[in-house]
DNA sequence: AATGAATGAGCCTTCATTCAT
DNA sequence: AATGAATGAAGGCTCATTCAT
């Protein structure tokens, strides 16, 4: 009726939108707080304000909501960190680059509000590796191919390497996300160290 | 009917330890095979030969069961990496003898027999850390904390890097599950050599 | 604007009936595939290219259409069956009319298309007694009636022999559907025979 | 403890029985009542004392119960219908016999007591016809196929008399469950009548 | 009118837990 | 204690029907 029209969609298409959104949103609260597992379809609608059947309108089922939120969160995670191997000029940039994004997706995507108010991250609590995990765990072990035979040795195990710079990366992540400030540069600045250097250790001989 | 009693009393304790431990095992097997929420107290009580009342006589809940499970494990673990500690006459040993104990400690917990022969992990899928997940940080942490100032720099961070070395831990333990055959000894190697050294790499400058 | 009501009023009531009939039709057809239960006012919408709320602009719920569907082929049949009476001349000619037209009716409304290409009959599993059956039961009384103390001896038991009538049509009607020509003379002249003659047994004395 | 006890079931047992019992004639009830598509398994339980879980201790499913039912029904028949079939002497006793049998079967079976209190049949509004049923129906067209040639002329159209004479069956069985009091003897005589001598038309020219 | 998303009652089924035996 | 049937809350999902657009 107005020029506003033609940018705005139609109010159907709004709600629609909207209860998506809202769908998807308390999914993913849901999912934080009590695990894949132990989540119901009616805890996700229960936290909406639509009805049950609402939800079939948008997902058939659990399995496809979690699917549509993990490979959602992938894929914004995944051109991130593919960009930064890109742009990369070495491996302790890259490996810098990698942890921040990551760790910066952490705090976005599963650190959640808690009843106390602090916001604390709950990681998926599914068996299976999140779509996320899987990004991560791919793009590092490309850029580890990417560096065999010339900053790493060739010979170089890159499966234990890969396990151990992700291991890393989840657990100072969590350990990040636990802390006042949520201080991403320098926990990054700190896993890129160890992974690098190793701990600051004087071997002693006694 | 006085001295039977006697006799029986001794039979009973011992029928009851033996069907305690027939639920504990069953329900180890049934968690690792199908994960905590998938699992169902039927499942577990049809691993043994009992009748599912009887599972309440022994433990109140599913909750319960996994609770004694996980304790039941940390505890097992928990002397040997204090053991460890005390033994170690460097760092680098520590970790060494560290990471050999909770590898063979993984085997030994959580890789089952899956239908194809093969030896698979399935780490509990409770949300919470486990107890031996917080039993191996908390040994970690103390040892870190009475080495810091000697072979570790005074101003370390404990906390990162205990998560560091438990991230490391779990990624790496969980890769050496999936080979074969499963090389505890050459894994705690690389995982030592991670901490301490870091990745191999040749700074380059280019 | 006014002549432009008129006409577009004309198109309207046009719609009306046109909607109206997919509607009906397309209900037959899912009635018959997957029987009145089963069916949904889904899939009778489904196999339109209407919305779903404009089905409850014809019809109040999936009863009222059914009833609607089965009192129209009611009403199709019941002058048919009528006229059948009048034109008789004797009891012999008004059965075998009666029948060919009910076989007849049979195929055009119950028969189908299945996937196979065959034609099978799937008769409305609504328990209660169709319209269509009533409109034949109550014509066939209303004949048997007529021949009270003429044809037929007084005393006649009417409702036992409209029943026997009837039911003879009804199976009898069925085993033809499945038949292959399906030959509706061949099948009235049956069921005449069996109503006035019996089965040709040859009483023995053995 | 006593001699009692040597010869009754064990209370549970008792228990388990009996509310078999409830749920099958339950089951009867409501599918008499609601036809089987219609009927829901908590229609069934809701008719019993019982708690919604215990009927599936019982039974997997809706269709597994009906097809007990079903089964048990046809079971305790058709025994009977090939006994008759032995016993007769000519088609007509056998029809007598028959008729009979499957009039008194209809009556334990398939009348229910309305709401009103009158005795009022629901057959069983499946599609697919019950086993019962096909039990008749493949009796009788055994015996027929057993006259033809003998009291039958050799090309009798064995279906269309068995569909003929399962018509009636059926029909008149009907009408006589409606009936007060219900005369499954006169019933059966009727029956026969009609299928060995027709309608006692006297044929006119008029 | 037509639309089609929203609604929510209700379905089947599973399963932790209780309790009479 | 052991048993195992009974319980009933809860889950996932469907679908007739309503209602804002």
């Amino acid at each position: 009726m107005s020029t506003v029209t033609e940018f705005s969609l139609g109010k159907r298409e709004q709600t629609k939108a909207r209860n998506r959104d809202a769908i998807l949103s308390a999914a993913k609260q849901v999912f934080a707080e009590k695990g894949y597992e132990a989540a119901t379809v009616r805890d996700i609608i229960r936290s909406t304000d639509l009805a049950s059947g609402t939800f079939y309108n948008y997902f058939k089922s659990k399995e496809e909501i979690a699917a549509a939120l993990a490979t959602d969160a992938a894929q914004r995670l995944q051109p991130i960190l593919t960009e930064h191997r890109k742009r990369a000029t070495d491996f302790r940039g890259y490996l810098d680059g990698v942890f921040n994004a990551y760790f910066e997706f952490l705090i976005e995507e599963y650190s959640i509000e808690a009843p106390d108010g602090r916001r604390v991250m709950r990681p998926p609590a599914t068996q299976d590796v999140t779509p996320a995990q899987k990004a991560v765990f791919e793009e590092v072990r490309a850029a580890i191919s990417q560096r065999l035979g010339k900053e790493l040795p060739a010979g170089s195990d890159t499966e234990f390497i890969t396990a151990a710079v992700t291991g890393i990366a989840r657990n100072v992540g969590l350990q990040m996300l636990y802390r006042k400030p949520q201080d991403t540069a320098a926990a990054a600045r700190f896993a890129v160290s160890i992974i690098l250097n190793g701990l600051p250790v004087e071997e002693r001989r006694d």
